[in-house]
DNA sequence: CGAAATTATTTGATCGATCAAACTTTTCTT
DNA sequence: AAGAAAAGTTTGATCGATCAAATAATTTCG
């Protein structure tokens, strides 16, 4: 009756001693097989479940990570973020980590939150999101020892090799390749833009896919490229005035791609001719709307940072200093194509 | 150097014992005042922080809640647990509170997921979010005195005032009788509703709100209120649909309300007259497209959530049974009212 | 003023698990 | 088959904080 059984207990009921059971539960290579199985009954039998807090104070690990969560920045885009929330809740469960949240109003603020999380031993690593050049962040965690992956990578000059700056990141360029390439190959060869002002880390990675493709094609000139092309902040209105800009200057329209589905979503409105648009992101807007969007593969994502950071738990940070093990991961988005079907412009005939 | 510094490091420095330094931080109201200031000033210097799993160990209380982590429903009202998450995080860090995620795929593997991280002491109580009719979350967690608060109320037959179960919700009826007032005062009579089908807890909460104002002005017959209304799923496309089947057969609108920011997006789309369009939840996507919305005040969701939640942990639950404290919170949302600028409908002139 | 009451501080035990090292049993050598 | 090596298991100490009870310092009051 009185709470919950603990090793002890279980020692007792298996007839064995604590430390047995701990094996049991930790390395149970070596617990012979017989005895292994007693414990186990027992374990069952009583319904034990480790004591975590006590288990952390012993091994000075938390099996916790922490993560900042953004406040919902433009809204529509904002929802990647949680997606990868999800993504990488589901799979820490599985790997027997624990995702703790915690907010912060600036870099700053944020530094004093892994100080303290870190200092209390709530956690054993963070993950960064939405990282940025010059980020005074990365470097605090990395004098201070702590471990960390980025979704997303360092934007700065040098930091891109920084060794103990592990990255995961998704590949923009070939996302707006791969986009442009299957308009292309669908028929299409005046292929606009809608992008942002450079620079931007991951905005021109993502125009420069665009570029490249129209360039290798090679059936649109140079000038024509340009006319092709406009830059505006993120925004819903302002991919509609973008949009109603190239339908007056650009000529003939093909397809449009767009740096985000907030743009695209914006592009769709202003365009009774239905020309194919292509977001970046595939928010749920986008699938509610019928966007054709890249998707981020915020599983893969997840999937990587973890591998990293527990690669890094696993102690060969200070450990093995030249690992072959990469240190950052560059996935490739995938290209979700809908039809325009779900939306009917409502166009008086 | 080795490692971070406990309390008998502090005690040394400050001259006292081990217990006074915890008595500092726990109760300062019994420590003498100079003495207090000379531990404080020791914490300073020597950048202490209690490590939390001994603390938790110690005190059995983790000071952390956990909340699980939905799949992104539909999209786009989906972002309204994300701005609570957010919230609820905020106000619990300001508390001394955590926020531990956890994923689960079905109710019975949440009360799975309760079960562990209940046992493991990892958490002291849950927020439960997207309650239904005979959910047998809450039952079990009743049955196991685990603390927790729903937000959404809870829908079964006797459940309303099942003392156990602490609840917060928003008063959808309230949002849509605001709404509708504010459309009757703004000049419309001929108010639309597109709504879900019954039974729906939220769902006919709101459609109610709508029809008590409408009967209550007067203006419009039994008749043509039945013609005004439109009942389908939740989905932008779904919302384009009613609206066009408004547009043929409900005559002359004045304005339109909808159960969900998705149906008013949608109804917006089949919208070249411009009436004025009210959807639910203030989603990011309703702002970026510039639709009034019914805002959930999740802050003040997360406040009350709290409030229950710490109320219960200052352990009167089996203390005073029949505090006069009410056992939930019933918040009243905001009406925020945008204008349709943001989204001009490109129609060839 | 001195004993009782009150307030402030300290000491020893404890939460539940794991580590490190000691001990016991089994397996391998020659 | 005796001794060494390996494998399996147990014991005592420990992680860092707080609780409970004991002690010391201060105040109250007859």
């Amino acid at each position: 009756m009185g709470g919950f059984p603990t090793v002890t207990d279980v020692a007792l009921a298996a007839g064995v001693s604590r430390q047995t059971v701990s094996n049991v539960m930790n390395s149970p290579g070596i617990v012979r097989a017989d005895t292994r199985e007693r414990v186990e009954a027992a374990i069952k039998e009583l319904g034990y479940r480790p004591h975590a807090s006590a288990r952390r104070l012993r091994t000075r690990r938390s099996s916790t990570i922490g993560i900042r969560l953004d406040p919902t920045i433009d809204g529509i885009s904002g929802s990647v973020l949680d997606r990868f929330l999800h993504a990488l809740t589901e799979q820490a469960d599985a790997l027997g980590l624990r995702v703790l949240l915690f907010t912060a109003t600036s870099p700053e603020d944020e530094i004093t939150q892994f100080r303290r999380l870190n200092d209390g031993a709530d956690v054993d690593g963070f993950v960064l999101t939405s990282t940025f050049a010059g980020d005074p962040r990365t470097r605090w965690l990395i004098e201070n020892g702590i471990s960390f992956v980025t979704f997303g990578r360092p934007w700065g000059v040098d930091d891109l090799n920084e060794p103990q700056h592990l990255w995961v990141d998704v590949d923009g360029w070939s996302g707006l390749h791969e986009a442009t390439r299957a308009q292309q190959e669908g028929g299409a060869r005046r292929i606009a833009y809608i992008g942002w002002p450079s620079p931007s880390g991951t905005g021109d990675e993502r125009r420069r896919g665009w570029y490249d493709a129209m360039v290798l094609r090679g059936d649109v000139s140079a000038d024509d490229l340009a006319r092709l092309e406009v830059v505006t902040t993120d925004g819903v209105s302002q991919g509609t005035a973008a949009m109603q800009w190239l339908r007056q200057n650009a000529g003939q329209i093909d397809a449009v791609l767009c740096a985000s589905d907030s743009l695209a979503l914006g592009a769709m409105i202003a365009n009774p001719e239905r020309v194919p648009v292509t977001g970046y992101d595939n928010t749920p807007v986008a699938a509610a709307v019928g966007l054709s969007s890249v998707d981020q593969a915020v599983d893969e994502v997840a999937a990587g940072v973890l591998e990293l950071l527990t690669g890094e738990f696993g102690g060969q940070v200070h450990g093995a200093p030249e690992s072959e093990e990469p240190r950052h991961r560059l996935i490739t988005p995938r290209l979700v194509v809908r039809e325009f079907a779900a939306i009917p412009m409502d166009v008086p005939q």
